[in-house]
DNA sequence: CCAGGTCACAAC
DNA sequence: TTGTGACCTGGC
C-alpha cells in the first residue's frame, strides 16, 4: 500500500504529494485525509495523506520508498471535501497545498518536528562519569534538544562527540498541542434497593454523603460532576473520597469540552411573526433549500430590518432537510447577541468559532462538528472551512467587511470560498448587508446572485434623521471643541432624558503618532517606513509592523523643543473632553487598552446594556450589530478621516461606517438621531450616507472605479517583493513583470513596479507590482509559471515575494 | 592542513 | 523549511 502525502515543507518546491510505503500495522488506521509522521530528508515532519494507492505493483521502483511512520488520529481531520477545497485554494490563491490544509484545521493540530537526544544501550554508570547531562538521559532515555540546550549549555559542546562514540543518538519526534480538559465524575457502584439501604446505615451527622447518596437515587443512571456537586451542593472532596472506598461509587475522569458558554442559560425566544417583506425574501430561499440545488442570494436590507430572522428560518428549514448550516459573522466575539440568539433557537446543535477562544477551546467545539454532535456552526472567516459533510447552507452575515479576507497566506476570501463549497455541495448561499460591496452588488445586478431587498426597519421604524455638521463652520463660528454646537446640544438632551448614545471615532488620523509641535517633526520607526505608536502603559514609542521601542523622549532630536508630545489615543482624548463638557457622565470606553483582557468586550456591552452608562464610546469595533433599545443618538466625530487614506475603497469604507453607525440608533420605541461631523459634507458618500441611499452611492462609486479602472470593472492581483537592499528588490520586481508583460492579455494593465506605499519593513526595502485585468481565464496558471520562473532567477538572491490575488490592503 | 563559515540543493 | 556536504577562507 503506497500513500501520497504533502508534507509541512511550505515552500514551492516541495509543493507536490510525495509517496510512502505503508507498513501493514497502519494500514487498518491510514485514510485519505490522515495527518501522518513522515521521514523526510533527514528529518520527521507531518504530512497529509491525500491519496492511496492499494496496489504496489502499479507503481515502480517502490523499494525506494520509505515508510510511513504513525497515523496521527484515528478519523482523519480533513473530509474528502475539505482536501479538495484546499487544492482548490492552493491554485486560485498561489499557495502551498499544506498551508491551505493547515488554514482548515484547528492550530493544536499543526504538529512540531523536535529533536531529541537519546540514550543508547551503550550508556550505562560507568559511561555517565561526571556528566550531569549523561545522568539526566540515563534516568529520562530521552530529552529535547532545546532543552539540553538551555539546562547544559557548558556541557553542549560535548554531544556531539557523544554521538560519535556511541552513547547518545538523535531522533525526531512530531508533536502537536493537542490536550484534553478531564473531569472528575462519580457514578454509583449501588442498584436502586442498595442504595436505599446504603443511605439507612449511614450515621446521622454523615450528611453530605447521604445527600450523594440521595442524589444519585433521583439520577439514577447518571454520573454526576464533582464540580457541580461542589458548587451547588457544597459537597467536599472527603465525602466522596469516603463513599469510595465504602466501594459504593467510582469516582472516574472523564473527557469534557472547554465550553466558554457553560454555565450559561439561553433563553428561548419565541418564533417571531415574519412581517410581508421577511416572507417575500424568505420564499425564494426556502425554495432553493427545498429543491436541494445550488443557489445564492443577496440580501440587501437595512440596518434594523430583520435579516437575522430570515436567516435563522433559513437555518432551520436546512436542519429539516437533514443538511447542515454555516453562519459566517465578521467577528463574533464583537456580537455576544448574536450567539445567544443561535443558542437560543439551535441549542446544543451549536458550535461557535472565533478568534476569542482559546486554542483548546477552539478544538474542542471543531471536534463536536467532525464528531457529527453540532449541525450548525457560528463563526468568524475561518469557520467557513467546518468539517460538516453534507452543508446546505452557508450565510455569510455583513457580506461586505474586510475581515472575510485573510491577510496572510493563503490569502483568501471567506465568500469566494463560500461561493466554491455551496456549488459544490449543491447547497444555498446567502450573504447579507445593509452596505454590500461593490463586488457583490455589481454581480447581483448582473444576475450572480439573486438580488432580494429588505428596504424597510421592522415594525415600520423609521430611519433616523441624520444631521451633517460641517466642522469648518464650527471653527468659524469659534467653536474649537471637537463637539459641534449640535451634538453638544443633542448628548445634552439625551442625558436629560435619561436616554443612552453611541459615539464612534474614526480610528484612522487619530493614531497615537508622537509629533513634536515645534517643528513638525513625528518619530518613526528605524527599520520601517512608518510612525511610531505612542503607548501610554511604559510611555514607550513603539513601531506596528517590527517591535522596535524606545522611551518617549522629553525633547524633539531636530530642533530640541520640549513640545514633542503624543497625539492622544483619540477615544481617551474623547473621553476627557466629555467629562468636562458634561460633569458626571458616564462613559463606557471601548478601544484596544480596555478590551484587552478575555471576555472584557462582553463586560463592557453588559454594562451598557444594563443602563450603567450613558455614552458607549468606540472605535470601528462598536460600530457593527449592536442592538439596544434605548440608544437613541449616534455620533460620528470625525467622519472624513478615511475618506482620504490612498485606497481605492476608501469612499465605500467610509460610507459603510456611516451606515453601520447610523443603524445603531433608534432601532426599537424610541426614534433616533444621527450627527456626522465632516469637513467634507459635499462628499457623495457622506451626502448618500445621510439618505440612506445605498443605490446612489453604488451609481456613484461605480462611475468612479470605472474611471480609475478599480474593481468591480477590474480585478487586480498585487504582487510585492522585499529584500534589504534595493537594487536587488528592483531586480526581481522588474524579472517577474517583464516574465508577466510578455503574457499578459492585450487588455491587461502591469502597474510598476514602484516602491510600495510603506517602503521598508523590518530593513527590508518593498516594490511591487499591481495588475488590472478584465478577463484572464489562465491567470492562476500563468502565475504559478512566473512564480517558477522567478524563483529560478531567486535562486542566487533571497528576494521574498507575496501575491495577493483580489487584494485588499494595497500597502 | 584543518577549523569554521557560507551556500546550493534535495527531500518519496 | 532544514540538514548536509561541497567549497572557500583564514589562521597557523
Amino acid at each position: 500500500m503506497i500513500a501520497q502525502i504533502i508534507v509541512d515543507v511550505p515552500v514551492n518546491r516541495t509543493n507536490r504529494p510525495f509517496d510512502y510505503h505503508v507498513p501493514p500495522w497502519l494500514r487498518p488506521l491510514i485514510r485519505v485525509g490522515s495527518r501522518v509522521v513522515v521521514p523526510f530528508g533527514p528529518r520527521q515532519l507531518q504530512g497529509y495523506v491525500i491519496g492511496i494507492v492499494e496496489d504496489d505493483e502499479a507503481l515502480p521502483d517502490r523499494s525506494r520508498l520509505k515508510d510511513v511512520v504513525q497515523v496521527q488520529d484515528d478519523t482523519p481531520p480533513l473530509t474528502p471535501e475539505l482536501l479538495k477545497m484546499s487544492e482548490w485554494m492552493s491554485k486560485q490563491y498561489l499557495c502551498p497545498w499544506v498551508t491551505a490544509v493547515q488554514a482548515m484545521l484547528p492550530a493544536v493540530l499543526k504538529g512540531k518536528s523536535e529533536k531529541w537526544l537519546t540514550a543508547t544501550d551503550a550508556l550505562d554508570e560507568e559511561a555517565c562519569g561526571r556528566s550531569g547531562l549523561l545522568w539526566e538521559l540515563f534516568r529520562k532515555r530521552q530529552l529535547p534538544l532545546t532543552e539540553v540546550e538551555k539546562q547544559f549549555a557548558e556541557e553542549y559542546l560535548l554531544v556531539p562527540g557523544w554521538i560519535q562514540s556511541g552513547l547518545l543518538a538523535t531522533e525526531y519526534q512530531v508533536r502537536d498541542k493537542i490536550t484534553r480538559k478531564q473531569q472528575s465524575f462519580v457514578r454509583s457502584l449501588l442498584d436502586e434497593g442498595k442504595l436505599e439501604e446504603a443511605i439507612g446505615s449511614l450515621p446521622a451527622r454523615a450528611e453530605q454523603m447521604r445527600r450523594v447518596l440521595q442524589l444519585m437515587l433521583v439520577h439514577k443512571e447518571q454520573s454526576l460532576s464533582v464540580q457541580m456537586l461542589r458548587d451547588e451542593y457544597g459537597i467536599t472532596r472527603s465525602p466522596l473520597k469516603s463513599l469510595e472506598s465504602k466501594g459504593w461509587i467510582a469516582i472516574e475522569q472523564v473527557e469534557v469540552y472547554r465550553d466558554p458558554y457553560a454555565n450559561r442559560r439561553f433563553q428561548e425566544k419565541q418564533k417571531p411573526v415574519f412581517t410581508p417583506v421577511q416572507k417575500e425574501v424568505l420564499t425564494p430561499i426556502l425554495q432553493s433549500i427545498e429543491s436541494g440545488t445550488y443557489a445564492s442570494y443577496l440580501l440587501h436590507g437595512v440596518t434594523g430590518s430583520g435579516k437575522t430572522e430570515v436567516y435563522l428560518e433559513a437555518i432551520e428549514r436546512t436542519l429539516e432537510k437533514g443538511r447542515e448550516a454555516i453562519f459566517l459573522v465578521p467577528e463574533i466575539s464583537l456580537t455576544p447577541q448574536m450567539v445567544e440568539r443561535f443558542k437560543a433557537r439551535f441549542g446544543a446543535d451549536v458550535a461557535v468559532l472565533h478568534s476569542a477562544l482559546s486554542q483548546g477551546e477552539r478544538y474542542d467545539e471543531w471536534r463536536k462538528i467532525i464528531r457529527k454532535q453540532v449541525r450548525v456552526v457560528v463563526g468568524a472567516r475561518s469557520a467557513i472551512f467546518a468539517p460538516f459533510r453534507n452543508v446546505g447552507l452557508i450565510v455569510i452575515d455583513e457580506e461586505h467587511e474586510s475581515s472575510y479576507k485573510q491577510e496572510e497566506t493563503p490569502r483568501y476570501h471567506a465568500r469566494e470560498v463560500a461561493l466554491w463549497r455551496a456549488k459544490e455541495n449543491q447547497g444555498v448561499l446567502v450573504m447579507g448587508s445593509a452596505t454590500p460591496a461593490l463586488e457583490t452588488y455589481a454581480l447581483a445586478t448582473r444576475g450572480r446572485y439573486e438580488l432580494l431587498r429588505m428596504p424597510e426597519r421592522v415594525g415600520n421604524r423609521p430611519m433616523p434623521e441624520v444631521h451633517v455638521v460641517d466642522m469648518r463652520e464650527e471653527l468659524q463660528a469659534q467653536n474649537r471643541s471637537m463637539f459641534s454646537r449640535k451634538l453638544h446640544e443633542m448628548i445634552a438632551d439625551r442625558l436629560a432624558k435619561e436616554e443612552q448614545m453611541v459615539i464612534f471615532l474614526n480610528r484612522r488620523g487619530f493614531s497615537t503618532f508622537v509629533m513634536c509641535r515645534s517643528c513638525g517633526y513625528t518619530m518613526r520607526c528605524i527599520h520601517c517606513d512608518i510612525s511610531l505608536t505612542y503607548h501610554k502603559t511604559n510611555h514607550t514609542a513603539r513601531c506596528h509592523y517590527c517591535g522596535y521601542t524606545i522611551a518617549q523622549p522629553k525633547h524633539c532630536p531636530e530642533c530640541q523643543s520640549e513640545h514633542i508630545r503624543f497625539f492622544g489615543t483619540g477615544t481617551q482624548k474623547v473621553e476627557a473632553e466629555l467629562a468636562k463638557l458634561f460633569p458626571g457622565i458616564r462613559v463606557i470606553r471601548m478601544d484596544v487598552d480596555t478590551t484587552s483582557k478575555k471576555g472584557s468586550h462582553e463586560e463592557l456591552l453588559n454594562k451598557f446594556r444594563t443602563g450603567q452608562g450613558d455614552v458607549l464610546l468606540g472605535t470601528q469595533m462598536i460600530a457593527k450589530g449592536l442592538d439596544f433599545p434605548r440608544v437613541t443618538l449616534a455620533g460620528i466625530i470625525a467622519a472624513d478621516t478615511s475618506l482620504h487614506l490612498p485606497d481605492f475603497r476608501a469612499a465605500e469604507k467610509t460610507f459603510q461606517l456611516l451606515t453601520q453607525v447610523g443603524g445603531r440608533a433608534g432601532r426599537h420605541e424610541l426614534d433616533g438621531d444621527v450627527v456626522i461631523q465632516t469637513y467634507t459634507p459635499e462628499h457623495y458618500s457622506i451626502i448618500h450616507a445621510t439618505k440612506h441611499d445605498y443605490p446612489a452611492f453604488y451609481q456613484d462609486e461605480m462611475m468612479q472605479r470605472r474611471r480609475t479602472g478599480y474593481p468591480p470593472y477590474f480585478r487586480l492581483v498585487l504582487i510585492t517583493f522585499s529584500h534589504e537592499d534595493v537594487p536587488v528588490v528592483i531586480r526581481g520586481a522588474h524579472t517577474m513583470a517583464d516574465y508577466l508583460r510578455q503574457r499578459l492579455a492585450q487588455t491587461t494593465v502591469l502597474l510598476g513596479p514602484v516602491a510600495s506605499p510603506i517602503a521598508r519593513v523590518k530593513d527590508r526595502f518593498r516594490f511591487q507590482i499591481m495588475l488590472k485585468y478584465r478577463d484572464e481565464p489562465q491567470l492562476s496558471d500563468l502565475l504559478a509559471q512566473a512564480t517558477a520562473a522567478f524563483e529560478e532567477w531567486n535562486k542566487q538572491q533571497k528576494v521574498l515575494m507575496t501575491i495577493d490575488v483580489d487584494p485588499y490592503v494595497l500597502l
